[in-house]
DNA sequence: ACAAGTATGTTGTATTTACAACGAAAGGAG
DNA sequence: CTCCTTTCGTTGTAAATACAACATACTTGT
């Protein structure tokens, strides 16, 4: 148990707390922890579900099938990362399937408990609502940038879009990414050597600069 | 004032309440009205911005300048309308433009006094909170789907991916959707006589069947 | 310093898409 | 019904992209 509330003290929801801060806290939220083997079906496509979960150990992967029926891995969780809080928030069926890659443990937590400040009113369970807030708040903004670059048309508008957004970002024109080529022209959506070549041409045209990962718009 | 109180009780955070709960939470929250020319600016871009727009009256739109210097209008918005929630909530600068697209009447509420139950811990105030949270959770789960769709690669596996989905939530092979084929060529990112010539494919292939915006997985 | 492995750039080809232009069908107004 | 407008489907062409295959750095471990 003192794992649980070492992982837990470091989950981005309940950070900078003191451990009797957040015991008391994890015991008015009403904690519950669940085991998982490998394979483990924790949420099923449609389900409507009413907690967040947490993984305290091992890890869970978000897949669905798509229409040809390969099982696509949207993305991996370990240790720390939440999930669910979206799904928990709208109360809409989720469209993926969670599934335990490894024998896990995770906590759950009542949705409603986590947004709805007590009775006893404690200013770090309004801390928590802040926190979710942003939280929600930050991703969506995030996921917004990303559909402004998906929704150019050609390679290089992506490009130019993407680095525009950095730069503005970093209020400099001279800045480093946290791609290599491959992962971001996954985040792009686009062929990899396609992209090595839309950027050459970029340079050749003196509109960017760049070396790996550093880049510099002109 | 009588109009200003009848579009709040619209405002999709400030619904089914009484008139009177509705004047008791909006003196709560300090509402402040600004007027707004046609052409003034709103935000710029790069501000943090602390607080919530609602629409009264007018217009306003939500631009940008991409990097060729052109101006694209990313949303219009009018009366009822809510903007600013997420930037507001996640405290990260601006990267769009808000300016009235004519003379407009817009309310300001401070971001903090919304997510942050007052002391009188009125139980509407709750309400608002729960109401935000969803809003955002919500508005994730969109933008997750529309990523998922734009992340395919062509227009079949745009088409196949969305009609799946679809199909998923209305429970069943038949659906109707809230598009025309512009809209859902705009919505797809892709063109729309390309998206027309692909769907007979689909057709002729025995895949699908449709009818204007009526359609059917087979 | 060397070898093996990884990341990046380059090029040619087949596929896919955007774009433009047009015709057919559907819906509305008089 | 007829005209007019809008929506939708079709086709040809030019442009863009994916894909594969290979060349050239750069890294890492020994």
């Amino acid at each position: 148990m003192e794992d649980y509330l070492k992982i837990m003290s470091q989950v981005s929801l309940f950070q900078d707390f003191s451990i009797n801060e957040l015991s008391g806290l994890l015991g008015c939220l009403q904690v519950v922890i669940k085991e998982y083997k490998k394979g483990d079906v924790i949420f099923r496509q449609g389900d409507v579900i009413n907690v967040l979960g947490i993984v305290i150990s091992g890890g869970i992967n978000l897949q669905k099938c798509d229409y040809y029926g390969n099982n696509v891995i949207l993305a991996t969780l370990s240790a720390k990362d939440i999930f669910g809080e979206s799904y928990a928030g709208s109360q809409m069926p989720i469209p993926i399937e969670v599934v335990a890659n490894s024998n896990s443990q995770v906590a759950f937590v009542d949705y409603d408990k986590v947004i709805h400040p007590c009775s006893k009113m404690c200013y770090n369970h309004n801390m928590i609502v802040t926190r979710m807030i942003k939280l929600l708040a930050t991703k969506n903004i995030l996921l917004t940038a990303k559909i402004d670059i998906l929704s150019k048309r050609t390679t290089k508008d992506k490009i130019l879009d993407y680095l525009t957004n950095e730069s503005l970002r970093n209020n400099s024109n001279e800045f480093t990414i946290p791609f290599n080529r491959q992962a971001m022209a996954d985040y792009l959506v686009v062929d990899r050597s396609a992209l090595s070549a839309e950027l050459s041409k970029l340079k050749l045209a003196g509109i960017i600069d760049y070396d790996r990962n550093f880049f510099k718009i002109l």
